[in-house]
DNA sequence: TGGCTCATGTAATCTGTTACATGATTCT
DNA sequence: AGAATCATGTAACAGATTACATGAGCCA
């Protein structure tokens, strides 16, 4: 019984009505970074905190395409404020990567750096969103009082994004630099 | 078609034969801060990679308790090197702390600062752990020529905890320090 | 003797992704 | 006109945990 999905939709749901897509989209682009949802997920629960009052469809599609706007109920609200009281699930953290390097010497150097590389990339580009993302909350409006809360999960992000690059960094060193590639 | 749980199985039968429950205990250790499986996995996995041939099972039970020992076989190890030259899994990593931080003005800030200090705490732990097996690997034998590939997989955690537990800091003196507790 | 840990295993369940179907609108 | 994106939804599948059953050996 752990579905935290119906948090986060109710806690986005919290800030303006949305549609299924729309929560999709904010999910994949704000919190990419630690925690992923998918449709598969996102609009069964959607009928489902529908059934139990705690959003309700909105009449006024308010877009030109057919979109279901949903908004939180006072009801919705309840419930969200009753999870933060709950303790954490046990976080769940899984990287590939690290089996590799731990299981290093069954690959050359070669394939191992670029892995570390791919790595480095990824996290190289979610550090500029996040820092994107920075600069665009200090030049808009905070309607919702939110902003240093955003804030602190994006100085989360980019804290350990750092830490990332910085073992990177230190990895590709003792690999040997870009030009000592021994592959044949 | 994920499956890395076979990799990790061969990948630690590579150091010497094991059972199940040692490699479910290993992994608990070892693999703790960034990979976990459970006993539904690794046993019908063994199964599965004995009738392929990858491992087999060594008939002296070695120990004095009826423990089911496996080896890896060449066949395995062939295994093992072609999994290292295929791209990582997309990472997965969920922290509901972070959503909560996110939603933070639908809780207490005592309430919030339960969670990071609960969170803080775990990864002090963490990092405790990790020095510990610094130091250990560093006064013991290295029979397969992998303490350099730990200690690298042990510094991505400590570099990562660090981070984490930096973040903490931050956080909870932003939400007024230990003796500002205003809950009733 | 009773309780704990070691040890193997599986069935039921839950969680989550993928792939697809469907159709409208927008862009080139 | 055709392709891409927007948008909703679900069925099938894959991945993973939980809870339990079973029994042996160890410890107090």
């Amino acid at each position: 019984m752990a579905g935290r999905t119906r948090y986060v939709i109710l806690g986005l749901l919290s800030e303006g009505p949305q549609s299924g897509y729309d929560l999709k989209r904010i999910i994949e682009t704000r919190f990419r970074f630690f925690w992923n949802e998918s449709y598969g997920q996102i609009y069964p629960q959607i009928r489902q905190l529908e059934q139990e009052r705690k959003i309700r469809k909105l009449d006024t599609p308010d877009d030109v395409r057919n979109k279901q706007l949903y908004a939180i109920t006072d009801l919705g609200v309840k419930d969200l404020r009753g999870w933060m009281k709950e303790p954490d699930l046990k976080e769940s953290i899984r990287l590939e990567l690290l089996l590799k390097v731990y299981f290093a010497k069954f690959a050359s150097p070669a394939v191992l750096r670029e892995h570390i590389q791919a790595f480095a990339m990824t996290h190289e580009d979610d550090l500029a969103q996040l820092r994107a993302f920075q600069n665009e909350l200090k030049n808009i409006p905070d309607p919702h009082h939110n902003h240093q809360d955003i804030l602190n999960v994006i100085e989360f992000g980019v804290k350990t994004n750092l830490a990332y690059l910085d073992w990177c960094d230190m990895m590709i060193e003792t690999l040997g630099g870009l030009n000592h590639d021994q592959s044949k």
